[in-house]
DNA sequence: AAGTGGTCTAGACCACCTT
DNA sequence: AGGTGGTCTAGACCACTTT
């Protein structure tokens, strides 16, 4: 099945080309993979490695494993996926969920700084969500989504209300994209009018400013998000190793 | 030597003797452990489990390993560590370089926010140091930093022009106190008249205020560190996966 | 009882660095 | 050549979940 030593370990290719088949649907997100005794002799490597190989997406986030059950590619509804991409929390530390409420969701055309971050060419087609986040029932994230109409087909189709609170889960259920990781660039912006109308806070106040590419298995990006953070009851917390 | 199942994995009880062996200075900071061969018989288990403590410690950046080498305790000088803890970056995502001047440096007593995030009775003697941060050749980070005078005997009989640009190392190599990881609590404030000053922008203008909590080896809080940082040419980047 | 992942061992061989 | 960490194997046994 496999070349033997090649130029790269074996685990590492069991590795990709399990990362392959996750990325081309082959497991569905929520499912489960084989067994490793199987997977093993289908790769014919022996236990140890391929445990290597899954090993590593475990910690990369890839698949998780339950003791007993299996192994099985995980879904974005669950809570600790949720708020690995969600880092506002008060500031003891303790998360707060957030709500959403949709305030334009329309089809528009990519503008350069767009088209460059989501690698499309200017004025490629995109879909545009604007929505306000309420955290602790107060208005506090208000927030700008483009999204590339070539991997989300017909969502222009969607109605307004239509779009959930859990956009990662969204994607993957409904389109097929399963968001692989993301880079953010946080900056501190004063408040625009449409800022303060929608947070209900002073024109000029001080805002978050996050800027957030999202990318799929592949690499590719696949969403671009601006969220305006107020940070009177909520901060943005890392944590640094 | 070892209890053989216990409750915890065996490397899991390697792992933790290792850890404290280095939180202890067995083996400072840029020496060398001794061979895995030697680990393992002095611990009574095998190579793999070694290894596999071994391997846990290093993607935790306690140990850093190197083929044909051997094991090594990281220091703070190298451009990989000194990265970890500065996240600020140019919107292309390119580092820069941070140089430093010490504005104040002097014993104080610990205040009511200060002592509970470091883990002090109020009024406890810490050292205070307040430096501006330079990026890119323009005054960028208003920087107020609290350490407790406990941890770090003789910083008092510092001069101002002694305390170098690289904190974390200085840690180490004088006091003997290794950071291990931090917790950051990012705000967006509007600019005081001192930031203003310092800065050299408009009092109110928006600035990223991160409070960050630094834990040594054994998760005791070290440090704590106010950064007031000007973003129009610099941003706080973080990767999520 | 059967099936899954988790731990542990013993030994072989490879890749890299230093001498 | 000798020492270091890195890979890979084969097999045993343990812990947990389900039937």
């Amino acid at each position: 099945m496999i070349q033997k030593p090649a130029f790269n370990p074996l685990y590492q290719q069991v590795k990709a080309r399990l990362l392959g088949r996750i990325a081309a649907g082959e497991w569905p997100p929520g499912t489960f993979l084989p067994c490793e005794t199987v997977l093993a002799r289908e790769y014919g490597v022996s236990h140890g490695t391929l445990r290597k190989a899954l090993n590593e997406l475990t910690s990369e986030g890839r698949v998780q494993r339950f003791q007993g059950k299996g192994t099985a590619v995980p879904t974005f509804d669950s809570d600790v996926h949720f708020y690995r991409y969600f880092l506002m929390k008060k500031p003891d530390g303790t998360p707060d969920y957030p709500s959403s409420q949709v305030v334009v969701a329309r089809k528009a055309r990519a503008g350069n700084e767009t088209a460059r971050l989501l690698k499309l060419s200017p004025g490629a087609g995109v879909f545009q969500i604007e929505r306000v986040r309420v955290l602790g029932g107060r208005a506090a994230i208000n927030e700008r989504i483009y999204l590339p109409l070539a991997r989300f087909p017909g969502i222009e189709g969607c109605a307004t209300a239509s779009l959930p609170n859990t956009l990662y889960d969204f994607y993957q259920k409904r389109f097929g994209v399963t968001i692989g990781r993301a880079v953010e660039y946080v900056t501190a912006e004063a408040a625009t009018a449409t800022d303060a109308k929608r947070l209900e806070l002073a024109e000029g106040a001080p805002l978050l400013a996050i800027r957030r590419v999202a990318l799929d298995l592949r690499e590719a990006p696949v969403e671009l998000r601006y969220s305006r953070c107020a940070t009177s009851r909520h901060g943005y917390t890392v944590e640094l190793r």
